[in-house]
DNA sequence: CATTATTAGGAAAACGTTTTCCCTGAAGAG
DNA sequence: CTCTTCAGGGAAAACGTTTTCCTAATAATG
């Protein structure tokens, strides 16, 4: 029977208003509803669903939290939630959440790890059942986090060197060759680029087997024919204006991703060089608006909608099995998209 | 003293922990860390700090919340993540909350009323401080959250008639009569519209009122001269296609949406119509990605970055005084942007 | 028939907080 | 000196779950 025979004057049932009304413990009304199929008789389970129907009787997470140690989040670490490659990554991981029950905190670190670290502490209190960290940033709580045993995964960048946890991205080392092959095949030489930051695993693969493709091929970068850069539209626009300061230009440049394309466009249009018959201009990640505002550019596509089933299956290894071995890494197959 | 002298084999520190460690009772630990001053000696407070800090003790969210019947989350429901401006206004949300200790839930409705009330049913059993529906859609799930008291704010979408909740947002009506006087000023006529939806406070607030202010002056929307559109590229584009089928083109076209804008600016370029010179267009949001990608386009520019604050100083008030009269709705200022 | 195994379900502990009482000692008022 | 007030702090209840034991009745086995 009821336990608790106070009567609720919340609008909200709590499970002992269900027991009562149903004549039932509490704890089988919680064993029905966690589909604990063998410790309550089938009329009895039919029972209690439908007193749980008739009073709209929804669990409160805080008590199951409280109880089980876990809740039904996820966080997600974003570093630039304006970039809607990251936006569309995150639609896609937080509608498989929500498959499985769970919904999504977004922490946007601004590729800062002092922001960072406070999002990991944060999350540790909340008990999160999954740290998604798409783009992380090395930082001291980082790796306090991964030796905390919290469930975090790596998103697209890399765990840095000496931090042991899964990794779900696309081959950027192999994607940057077949990028400079495309290069060599249309004789797009002198060749240049403008590179994310270095630190970010994804943007050193694709940049350094760029670059060392072309090598192989007997074909150097010039040393003013390569700019560092954020990945922002503001940041590419003030490497193109460096590169392109003086003639001649490169006869094509391959970009970090597609905003810093974005940026090098716009002063290529400031300087009234055609795109791409005169200078060809290659991103990366293929943001969902090229299609419609940027069909000069050839890019990489990452495969988004894979990222949220990879997430998902990688988060509910991560919960039912924190010690077994689980996959190190996911590669999720890009392609090249070309445009004419 | 300590309540619970059994051994925590967990790596986190507990209100049990700290409180044997300074040897004061878990009572004393959670005033101080509320600030609740007058319940302890300047030099216990102190004394309980060091300690907290020595053992990095972070109180576990579940465990309040299950006390005080509210979490340290509010959830924002946007109607489509892939729209940069609804990025945009969610980080700028987020940043705030963040200020005030709280971490933001993502919630993508799709703008479909199924989901939206999903996902205040799950909103509800996290027990959310806050549900801001950035562009809420009419469902029986919201009136009854209404109903429900649940904490709701609506954003940038007035609530449906007949319910009664706070609203901020921009003065849409006001917004479209200006475009219309800029589209008298400049003589763009005949004048063109793709609207928003007009289920949508925001967007029938927009069409109407320019409808309107052109009808006042004497200039009357050509039927074939107006279209309706969903908030989307692909959407914006369709319509253009219908209404440019054949010419005379109207002179200019005010859309209900940036995204509608740059499908139509699509449409026009395959008919290699000339923006702005030939045909001129008009957009709404003023999309952060205008500066780079749409240097054709004139909008309305709505504040972005207002919104963080403003909601959250709606959400606090709601919070300490959930009866009182919190001000019913508030306008932000928006601005015209007329591009070279 | 006597024993054992199984099924169906309940009582109560636990999870980590906040908060309501309550108590003690000391200072202040008369 | 007695009475009141107040500052400082503790014990324990409560929040809503899940889960570990435990028990009673029934079914299976010898």
């Amino acid at each position: 029977m009821s336990r608790n025979p106070r009567k609720n004057t919340s609008p909200r049932a709590t499970i002992d208003d269900v027991a009562a009304e149903a004549g039932v413990s509490i704890a089988t009304v919680s064993r029905v509803l966690n589909g604990i199929t063998h410790k309550a008789s089938a009329k009895t389970q039919q029972h209690v669903l439908d007193v749980v129907a008739r009073l709209d009787y929804r669990p409160v997470h805080a008590g199951r939290a409280l109880r089980t140690m876990r809740s039904a989040l996820v966080a997600l670490f974003v570093p630039d939630t304006s970039n809607m490659f990251y936006a569309t990554i995150a639609d896609a991981i937080a509608s498989h959440l929500k498959d499985s029950g769970s919904s999504m905190i977004l922490c946007n670190t601004r590729d800062e790890p002092a922001i960072q670290d406070r999002f990991l502490e944060e999350m540790e209190s909340h008990l999160v059942n999954g740290i998604v960290l798409l783009g992380a940033v090395d930082s001291p709580g980082l790796r306090q986090a991964v030796a905390n045993r919290l469930p975090v995964i790596f998103l697209n960048r890399r765990p840095p060197a000496g931090v042991d946890a899964p990794y779900i991205g696309v081959d950027n080392p192999l994607a940057g060759r077949e990028v400079a092959e495309h290069f060599l095949e249309r004789r797009w030489i002198p060749a240049g680029a403008i590179h994310g930051p270095l630190t970010s695993s994804a943007s050193r693969g694709r940049y350094q087997s760029f670059r060392t493709q072309l090598a192989r091929a007997g074909v150097k970068l010039e040393k003013r024919f390569v700019q560092p850069a954020d990945l922002t539209i503001a940041s590419g626009y003030q490497a193109a204006v460096d590169m392109l300061s003086e003639r001649p230009y490169p006869r094509a440049i391959f970009c970090g991703n597609d905003l810093i394309a974005y940026g090098l466009y716009w002063r290529c249009c400031e300087l009234k060089i055609r795109v791409p018959s005169e200078l060809a201009i290659f991103g990366f990640d293929d943001n969902p608006l090229n299609e419609w505002l940027a069909p000069w550019l050839d890019t990489v596509r990452v495969p988004y909608e894979d990222y949220g089933a990879a997430v998902a299956r990688a988060l509910s290894l991560l919960s039912e099995s924190p010690r077994r071995r689980i996959p190190r890494e996911v590669i999720l197959p890009h392609r090249l998209v070309i445009r004419r």
